[in-house]
DNA sequence: TTGCAGTCAATATC
DNA sequence: GATATTGACTGCAA
């Protein structure tokens, strides 16, 4: 179906996001004859892997292929069937060699460039294609992620941060060169990474590139050049279009008829995107203390009542939900971090202050905040634990409003008791306030302790949070931490021993770690002991009430 | 089906 | 103009 809906109407270049020009891309690599049997047309020493997945096929497109136009087509060297996906060690380390050293970049590839069907390459707007990592790198940049030990998001993103300030390098220029994704997602990276355990492959590819990208020497001034050449081509474009009126530029104005694509579907198909009103936002905000996971009818009723589109309503959940779990990662961090800097102003002070807004807002939604009170209340602490376990009914009673907007600063574990308006129907739904369970964490080699850590429910920390929270729980059970104890320095995932020791050490040397992750150590912070109290007592209630049916009162 | 991870891309802010 | 925010979408897993 998409493929007959692709040929009978294709969307202009232009118009097509980086992964819907993928199958075009790939169609003009088939009628070129070189996608051969799923080989990538990699170029190099080494016999190109297979293509994992689509995303990989954008790297030797990007840059192999690209530039491959200077050898091109030889599907010679692409052709070197892949056998085996080469071992890792190998290849990791010639890609080391590849990226440490000036690789083959970028510019190159774009020049010449061929009339592919990118052939506006340079263009600002769409900067073309991204070209993640220089040379043929990219071209495992799979495996090597799969191989990654662990590495320090936090410090990557920070020391990217300031690479590019530094540089005057903008997020657009870096995102959709190095990393292939675009300014927000770049932003949102940057400032809000999650830990590498929390991270699922593909999550980890951007910091992979990262990495390669701060390890190679010539980084900020391959960006420049890129940035040089975008600015010599939107001049150059511009000049032209005002001769020649060539309909290229109009990033915005998007219609395109280039194609002839009927424009007007284009225009309708643009959704005007919807933006809550700050009421709107606090009452979901509401619904969510009382239910993260809302019922179907509760999502229909929320629905109605802001007027809104069910799917809204679920987006937002959805996002909310995810984004608060993030929040908690970075505080994690820098809790961490901070944590072993200066013990005295920990947990408290800390939270206060370094979480600024967002955090509390995240966090559960509170926003805000007003009493100063509230809020150390709960970062004080044990209060909060305490509070929330016995309190129920109380809290219930209490002014819902206030209530929520209280403190429950990042941690939290759980969603607020008490009402709000939510649907009225907050009682029962029959799911489980609790969240579910989390993240199956990709297997932190340690599982267990490792825990979904903070999240922001319980929920998260399901079974393996149970355990965690049980029994392994001792020490701060949190999330991040626990883990890196030990793996830290093996920092291999599974894998073999010697083998596995060897692509160790080079992916070391490739990463040239440090010391791998960055939050560590939180273990004894006091108020992550806390909190794993707090979340144990949680699930225990929470496994009590399973058990038993009852709708109990999921205060906690 | 549901929830989540990742992203995109439109907007809002700085 | 660059960066941050955020609603929506896609793909995947349970």
């Amino acid at each position: 179906g998409s493929v007959s809906d692709m040929l009978s109407r294709p969307k202009p270049w232009s118009k097509l996001t980086q992964k819907g020009r993928e199958p075009f891309i790939r169609m003009q690599l088939w009628l070129n004859g070189e996608l051969g049997q799923g080989v990538l047309p990699v170029q190099g020493q080494q016999p190109g892997p297979v293509l994992h997945s689509v995303t990989s096929l954008q790297d030797p497109l990007q840059q192999g292929c690209v530039s491959s136009e200077s050898t091109p087509k030889t599907s010679a060297s692409c052709s070197p069937a892949p056998e085996s996906p080469m071992s890792s060690s190998e290849s990791v380390k010639s890609l080391t060699e590849l990226v440490q050293q000036p690789c083959p970049p970028i510019e190159t590839s774009k020049d010449g460039k061929p009339p592919e069907p990118s052939d506006q390459p340079a263009s600002d707007s769409q900067p073309s294609t991204p070209l993640p990592l220089s040379g043929h790198s990219a071209l495992s940049i799979q495996e090597l992620v799969a191989m990654s030990p662990e590495l320090d998001t936090y410090g990557i993103t920070k020391r990217v941060k300031e690479v590019l300030t530094d540089n005057n390098l903008g997020q657009r220029l870096f995102g959709e060169t190095i990393l292939g994704l675009t300014q927000g997602s770049v932003s949102d990276l940057l400032a809000r990474p999650k830990p590498w355990h929390k991270l699922s492959l593909k999550g980890r590819e951007p910091f992979v590139r990262m990495q390669l990208w701060l390890n190679d020497p010539n980084n900020v001034e391959k960006l420049m050049d890129m940035k040089r050449m975008e600015k010599k081509a939107y001049m150059k474009r511009r000049h032209s279009s005002v001769s020649d009126s060539q309909p290229c530029e109009p990033p915005s104005v998007g219609i395109d008829y280039s194609q002839g694509a009927s424009p007007q579907p284009q225009h309708q198909l643009k959704k005007p995107r919807v933006v809550l009103a700050p009421e709107e936002k606090e009452a979901l905000k509401r619904a969510y203390q009382q239910k993260p996971y809302p019922s179907p009818k509760t999502i229909e009723e929320l629905a109605t009542q802001l007027n809104l589109k069910t799917s809204t309503v679920i987006n937002w959940f959805h996002n909310y939900r995810s984004r608060i779990r993030r929040e908690l990662f970075i505080e994690e961090i820098q809790a961490g971090s901070q944590g072993q800097a200066g013990a005295s102003d920990s947990p408290s002070a800390r939270s206060g202050r370094a979480a600024p807004s967002s955090e509390g807002d995240s966090c559960d939604g509170v926003e805000a905040a007003e009493g100063p009170g509230a809020a150390d209340a709960e970062e004080s602490g044990g209060p909060a634990a305490a509070a929330k376990s016995q309190g129920g009914p109380a809290e219930a009673a209490a002014a819902p409003e206030e209530r929520e907007e209280a403190p429950r600063p990042a941690e939290k574990a759980q969603p607020p008791p008490s009402g709000t308006p939510a649907p009225d129907d907050a009682d029962d739904e029959g799911r489980p306030r609790a969240p579910p369970p989390p993240p199956p964490p990709p297997p932190p080699p340690e599982g267990p302790a490792d825990g979904p850590g903070p999240v922001p429910n319980p929920a998260a920390a399901p079974a393996a949070g149970e355990d965690a929270a049980t029994s392994a729980a001792p020490p701060g059970e949190g999330p991040c931490r626990a883990r890196d104890g030990a793996d830290r320095s093996s920092a291999l995932p599974s894998t073999s021993a010697p083998a596995a020791a060897r692509r160790a050490s080079s992916l070391q040397s490739l990463f040239g770690l440090p010391e791998a992750a960055g939050a560590r150590d939180s273990r004894d912070n006091p108020l992550r002991k806390k909190k794993a109290a707090n979340l144990n007592s949680i699930i225990h209630r929470l496994e009590k009430a399973a058990s038993r049916e009852e709708p109990i009162e999921w205060e906690f």
